[in-house]
DNA sequence: TATTGTTATACTCTATAACTATA
DNA sequence: TATAGTTATAGAGTATAACAATA
């Protein structure tokens, strides 16, 4: 009957799990305001900033054509739009639309409730110290990713 | 001057850069034994086991067609075999090989290694709550995924 | 020469659908 | 009728490459 060890803590699959079961939650809540998680974050960043595509992208993880698809996006649903940089006239600026900041508002509830529920498991005191351990984690040694032959393509966003 | 308030924490992004930024790392720290973080993954669960391959498709968040792809690869490395289910015909029960073995146990350490140095941020005292909490979390909202129109697809592993 | 943004396209990879065999 | 596994393929979506404009 011996069965072997129980298979020790997988953080690999955790986080895994974690992250896509947030992000179908995500998908699912804000698919009401016809958004996608993507844009509500790219939004969420943009506004009330004078960000250039490329440093948008950069905090949201994104590449930087695929910032290009997701601009195409909010500047066909009238919710942002490319203005021109008076300083670097080959950067564009990202300015929220008032429909932009509309749906902000608007999603930035969903998401919160969102977050709320998902770290509901958590006594109230636990929640903080846990996004902070994660914030910590994400900046320490997965800031600097190992050299790798094949890359590793970003997650689905 | 007055930017508008600094984005509060944004669960989603930070969780996908953790599991992104882990799975990287997994991808970079396993190349050099020619396995992919996903096949580890499901050898280190089949080992000492009698699963077949829709559990084990269970326990590693995997598509059953994925874990057929899987199967081909471990069981054209040599590293596992599909044997007939003694009490279901329909079923393949999942055995990894001597080799498979071999390599799960040098794969856990590479992983142990990854998982030390990811943890590394936190103080000692806090690595376990943090797995804990995560694993609460991962287990709680999470574990009954929203209805959605628009399949949310799993993450690469 | 390096960088921003764009376009077009290639590639990776998961999920759907259809099917067989068995329960 | 429902489930395990398989096959083939569609489909979603990110990354690569090449290019134009500017720094």
């Amino acid at each position: 009957m011996a069965t072997t060890a129980p298979t020790e803590t997988d953080l690999g699959l955790l986080l895994s799990r974690a992250a896509h079961g947030l992000h179908h939650e995500l998908t699912a809540g804000l698919t009401s305001l016809g958004i996608s998680p993507r844009a509500h974050c790219v939004l969420s960043k943009a506004i009330g900033q004078e960000l250039t595509q490329s440093q948008l992208a950069g905090l949201c993880a994104l590449d930087k054509t695929t910032m290009v698809v997701t601009m195409d996006e909010l500047e066909k649903a009238g919710l942002a739009e490319r203005r021109l940089s008076s300083t670097d006239r080959r950067a564009r600026i990202v300015a929220v639309t008032e429909a932009g900041e509309e749906m902000v508002a608007r999603g930035q509830e969903i998401v919160a409730r969102i977050y709320d529920e998902v770290l509901g498991p958590l006594p109230d005191g636990e929640r903080a110290a846990f996004v902070d351990a994660l914030t910590r984690i994400v900046e320490g040694r997965l800031a600097e990713p190992t050299p790798c032959e094949r890359p590793v393509r970003r997650p689905r966003m």
